[in-house]
DNA sequence: CCTCTCATGTAAGACGTTACATGATTCA
DNA sequence: TGAATCATGTAACGTCTTACATGAGAGG
């Protein structure tokens, strides 16, 4: 479970109810995780019963009342230690267009070209979102400058890739017909 | 399901059982899914009852015979009507390392370094991994080499963060220890 | 009027991981 | 003797996704 640790590393900025955490999550890490109400509600009251957190109602005018979170002592020394801890598990990148791409050779070139040009389209709509992010974060601490850093740089890899990607097949298409 | 058109794709090359199909997943999409066989097998079954793959039992002198599974024509269809279709969804990367780092801020500096250099001994070995992938496949088509390129420069891009993060912590922590 | 945002949640199902069980052979 | 490789599989458990349900207010 590491949706728990997300949550908790969250609270120890501040008090946060579900809807806030889904938000920071998914500006915050969205380019690793993404996050929905089906696991942070049942999370939220695992760390309660856990002792991790604690919960208070607030009273909202025009919508249900919010449930801010709060960590305990022990939810702290349980952060701690998993901070401290070395990651268990390596990276692993999940892409339903890479898991296509080595099996084109069976299919229309022409076709992958095409598949190849939206996802240089994706990228580049997400180059200008993280560019964003990076403004945005220019006070905050190394740690979160530093990930923003990090998706800029794996983004552009992306693109460079796709982009030589696509001219090598496109070069691939013109030779065969040239040779028609 | 991903899964099954990783699976239905590698039996468009040839007929395949299930354990070599877990050796090949992991060779060629190492970097994206690992597989293990409480999922291969349960698959591979469902592509047999969904009719889109067959099967023969080929006996084995010293083990359990071997069930190699063909792709019908239905499988065929199904699969290239896939590969058409444009991905779903958005790439996501998955890294307890990735999730732990904008908590630093939260931790001791020196233990964030410790694991920062935990990382580039990990990805300087899968570096060398990487290379010796691409020497293999240098006569394969160029799908599959464009794939072991995407590995090599994402790998680079990654050591390259965390080392200029390295230097970065670094020179962060002497500037304390000389203003004490 | 309809959709979006805020704010909570549940239930069902899909997907993935871990651990177990079997059994012969090869290699240190 | 013990571990690794080949080869099959199941069961239990975790995690994640999708769809649903509620309800008020804001803005086009």
């Amino acid at each position: 479970m590491s949706i728990k640790y997300a949550i908790l590393g969250l609270l120890q900025y501040k008090d946060l109810h579900g809807y806030r955490i889904k938000q920071l999550i998914e500006r915050d890490f969205g380019f690793m995780w993404t996050v929905n109400f089906g696991q942070i509600y049942p999370a939220l009251k695992n760390l309660e019963s856990e002792g991790l957190v604690t919960m208070r109602q607030v009273p909202q005018p025009n919508s249900p009342p919010r449930k801010l979170y709060s960590v305990t002592a022990k939810g702290k020394t349980e952060f701690s230690d998993w901070l401290a801890s070395s990651p268990e598990k390596q990276m692993m990148l999940r892409d339903p267009f890479l898991l296509r791409f080595p099996f084109f050779a069976f299919g229309e070139p022409d076709r992958a070209i095409e598949i190849v040009q939206e996802q240089i389209d994706l990228y580049r709509k997400l180059q200008e979102q993280r560019a964003d992010v990076r403004v945005q974060r220019g006070k905050a601490n190394i740690y979160a400058r530093q990930i923003s850093e990090l998706g800029i740089e794996l983004n552009d890899a992306m693109l460079r890739w796709l982009e030589s990607t696509k001219k090598r097949l496109e070069a691939l298409e013109s030779k065969k017909s040239e040779a028609i």
